[in-house]
DNA sequence: TTTCTATCCATAGCTAATCTATATATGCAT
DNA sequence: ATGCATATATAGATTAGCTATGGATAGAAA
């Protein structure tokens, strides 16, 4: 029995950096934005986002910084950079093309063959 | 520069399955039937393909059968199990709600913060 | 006061999926 | 004879994502 994934591979960079179109967030704060704008369906495990953020962090798609939340915990915010808001583009046009192709695929067409 | 995928990861046995419905098919017939219904966005590299069929085979979705082809060649046809038509069901259902879901995470909703 | 839950960060190690590269073989056209 | 399209297959690398774990703190509950 296929186990049920947690988000579809290949979009949790996308995600991020859309979610950070927002407004700053610390790592865990966008794991919860994620969670709740997909009404529960994509879950972002820890083991997934810090490495994914460190990953962009060096790509320069975002920056970090600490600062201290309403709460009173240390956190450290990330903020999409020009280079990052760029690669978002890019993401989001090559999302929807895979989408538009693999709707061709999965759509009953009678011709192409 | 973040390479362009042939696929989105996640979603090959999705559309071989899917293939397979409309009728049995060999390997490199599997490829090129998505390449050409997708019209040439999805491409199914060969290291990506066997592997996935095997798969597959174990998982009992497909069986496999040596023949020949109309040009005289020899080449192994897949054709779908009821398994395999059940698990496409599955994986199909997965994907609209994954997708559904990334699309509220990229939408610009005002709620759900 | 102790315990639990929620908030926050991070990494090591595993697994699985995909891609690159390579090997083999044949039918057909040039 | 050379090359191209057809056809299968595997080894090896890479990468993403997950599991599991570790740490720390604030605040509520017991």
């Amino acid at each position: 029995m296929a186990k049920k994934p947690d988000l579809l591979p290949g979009t949790l960079d996308m995600l991020i950096l859309k979610t950070l179109t927002r407004a700053p967030l610390h790592g865990y704060g966008i794991a919860l934005s994620i969670k709740r704008f997909s009404d529960d369906v994509l879950t972002v495990e820890e083991g997934s986002l810090y490495p994914a953020l460190q990953r962009m962090l060096l790509q320069g798609w975002v920056k970090g910084e600490w600062k201290v939340t309403e709460t009173g915990r240390r956190a450290r915010f990330y903020t999409l950079t020009a280079a990052g808001r760029k690669q978002l583009g890019v993401e989001l046009s090559q999302f929807d093309q895979m989408i538009a192709a693999i709707g061709r695929v999965l759509r009953d067409a009678e011709e192409a063959g």
